[in-house]
DNA sequence: GCATAACCCGATAGACTTTGTAGGATTCTA
DNA sequence: TAGAATCCTACAAAGTCTATCGGGTTATGC
C-alpha cells in the first residue's frame, strides 16, 4: 500500500503533466483540484524537487513545473522517490538491496518469487509515464458526460 | 514493503509445508529455524490459523501443521491475510475496497494503472502455492553443496 | 488423576512512521 | 520596495510495528 504521501505526490504530478508548458502552478491550485492539505504539498513538492522531477520559481508569477517532459517521468519513479523500494522484501530490492534475515539467503526459496513479484510491479510502474496518464485522463474527461465539470 | 509479520509468516508456512503429513512441528523448532522471535511466532500462527492456513493440536505431541494441502494455500492469501491487501491504493483493491479520496474517481487515471499494478503483483502471488514454494526449496538445497547442512 | 507439555490469549511498552500543522525565512518580480 | 510565492525546520498527535511478558487453557502419557 502506497502512503497518503505517495497519493498525493502522484497526483501532483499529474496536476503538473497536465499543465506541461503551460507555465508554473500555484502550490495553493494544485491543493484545491487535488484535495491535497496545502502545507502537507508543499514539503511533497520539495521532495520532488530535489528528486528531480519537478522544478519552481519563486516570487509572483512562480509555482511549480515538471522539471522533465512527463513521457520521460515514471509512475515507478516518482514512488519510489517518495515511498520507497516497489520490492516487496528488501533482500529483492534493486535501488535499495538489504539482507532480510532470513534463515539462509542461499537456500531460500522464497527470495526468487519475491523477486518476480518485483518484476510485475516494476513493468508496470516502470512503464507507464506521466504522459500516458495524462493522456488517459483526457480520455476519460472527454467520455464523461459534461466535459466543463472536469476541464482543468 | 511487507512488514516482519508478513515475511515471518511465510516463513512459518513455508517450514509447516516441507514438513506437509509429518505430523505437528513445535513453535519453537520453527523459530529456531526460521529465526523468528517465538513469542512473536505465537500471535503469527494464531492469526494463521484463524485464517484458515494452518492448523493446532495442544499439549503433549502437538504443534502446528497445515489445515490444507501446500498446493492449495497460495502466497497472496498468506500475504493479505497477515500484511492486508495487495492493491497500492485502497480504492483498487478488491478483498478490502475503500474510497481513496481523489478529486473525482469517474475521472480517475491513476486508478486504472494502481488496478494493473495490482493484478500483475496478484498474478504472481496468487498463482505461486507453497507446494511450488517447496519444490523450489528442496531443489535449492540439493543443489547447495553440502546437504546435510540444509536438511529439515 | 496428576504432572507436564504445548498452545492460547490479552496487555502493554518502546520505537518508529505517518500525517499533518505552524511559523517564519528567503527569494523573485512587478 | 511591497508582496507574492516558494523554502525550510520544528514539532505534535496519532497510528503502526515489533516484539515481550505473564499467565490461562487444554491435551497427553504415565
Amino acid at each position: 500500500m502506497l502512503t497518503n504521501r505517495g497519493k498525493y505526490a502522484t497526483r501532483a504530478v499529474l496536476d503538473l503533466a497536465l499543465h506541461y508548458q503551460q507555465g508554473p502552478v500555484l502550490i495553493q491550485d494544485i491543493a484545491a483540484r487535488q484535495k491535497i492539505p496545502l502545507k502537507f504539498l508543499e514539503q511533497i513538492l520539495l521532495a520532488l524537487k530535489t528528486a528531480g522531477f519537478v522544478a519552481s520559481r519563486k516570487g509572483r508569477g512562480g509555482g511549480y513545473f515538471c522539471a522533465k517532459p512527463p513521457w520521460e517521468i515514471t509512475l515507478g519513479a516518482v514512488v519510489r522517490a517518495i515511498d520507497g523500494p516497489l520490492a516487496p522484501v528488501s533482500c529483492v530490492s534493486q535501488t535499495r538491496f538489504v539482507e532480510c534475515g532470513c534463515p539462509d539467503p542461499n537456500v531460500c526459496a522464497l527470495r526468487s518469487v519475491w523477486k518476480d513479484a518485483r518484476d510485475a510491479l516494476s513493468k508496470v510502474l516502470d512503464g507507464t509515464t506521466f504522459a500516458d496518464i495524462s493522456e488517459k485522463h483526457k480520455e476519460l474527461v472527454q467520455g464523461a458526460g459534461d466535459y466543463f465539470d472536469y476541464v482543468i
